[in-house]
DNA sequence: TGGGTATCGTCAGTACACCAACGAATTCGA
DNA sequence: TCGAATTCGTTGGTGTACTGACGATACCCA
């Protein structure tokens, strides 16, 4: 009887909120093109040239698994992957032809599908709810990247 | 030039705060027992004699993930596995003594952690916090389970 | 200029999380 | 009562996502 109640755990809803989204991505944007696919693509159509670690850091994904993403994008032909001259243990990326129209189509069938997903809300719910979680999770990302420790006083 | 602002998408911003918390709660929380892992446990201490298929209904995971989830409780032998003497198809899953024990210590901490993981956020700010994310995915949800079509006009 | 240090990408290991297909058990219907 | 349909758990396949360790490359500095 001392089970607690999950719905007022922000983990667990995360995690529903996420799957949620995967379904519905699956339905109504794409079934070959996932969505951290998606965003890596159009971290490197925002910014071609970038390397593997950087990519990884726009979206927020580890170099393991940023590795796993830009392999799956680069066997669809949708991303170029070349050996940086300047400085050899990097790979540069970009997006191929085929790349960047798959990431025009995308982005209009993902910004419908964002509309249905936060249909329950109101426009000023939706603001809010970007503005709660972006602050939650920026605040969490911060305490595991201690940036700038600023003074750095006491220990 | 036309890539899109992921700050303003749901999806990624939920993979965002699932990551940030995965983090949080390793550190915090366990590094042996994961969140699903403790959900699931919560929900076999809240109503111990579930077979596999409910207890993943009652927190948000399907047939094989959850058979995964227990298979890995049954390892650490917090769960136990018996087949349902009235209905060969199922087992019924119970807390051992040493699962209910892990799961109070387990939940001291996580009420801890979630209080680090919300600080940014005032107590009517995570109030809002709970019932956006709690709308959004319950609608969501709804869309793949149709559960009652009440009149189910149109198509 | 050569050696220590840092960085980049890879690999192995673990853990979710989904779908589709399958066998075993049960239930429903003719 | 016997066969069809349903349900439960498993298996195989794919795709995130993290850690830790490793080799290759580059940088920094004595």
């Amino acid at each position: 009887m001392a089970a607690v109640d999950l719905t007022t755990h922000p983990g667990h809803l995360a995690r529903r909120l996420q799957q949620a989204h995967y379904l519905l991505w699956n339905t109504m944007v794409s079934e070959e093109i996932t969505s951290p696919q998606f965003a890596v693509l159009n971290a490197l159509v925002a910014e071609p040239g970038l390397d593997q670690r950087t990519a990884g850091e726009r979206v927020g994904l580890d170099r393991s698994t940023i590795a796993e993403v830009i392999s799956r994008l680069g066997r669809r032909g949708l991303v170029d992957k070349v050996r940086d001259p300047q400085d050899g243990r990097r790979f540069l990326l970009r997006p191929t032809d085929e790349g960047v129209r798959t990431h025009r189509k995308l982005t209009v069938r993902t910004a419908r599908m964002n509309q249905v997903f936060l249909a329950p809300l109101t426009a000023a719910e939706q603001t809010v709810f970007f503005d709660l979680i972006r602050r939650v999770a920026d605040a969490a990302e911060g305490l595991r990247n201690p940036a700038e420790p600023l003074v750095a006083q006491g220990g």
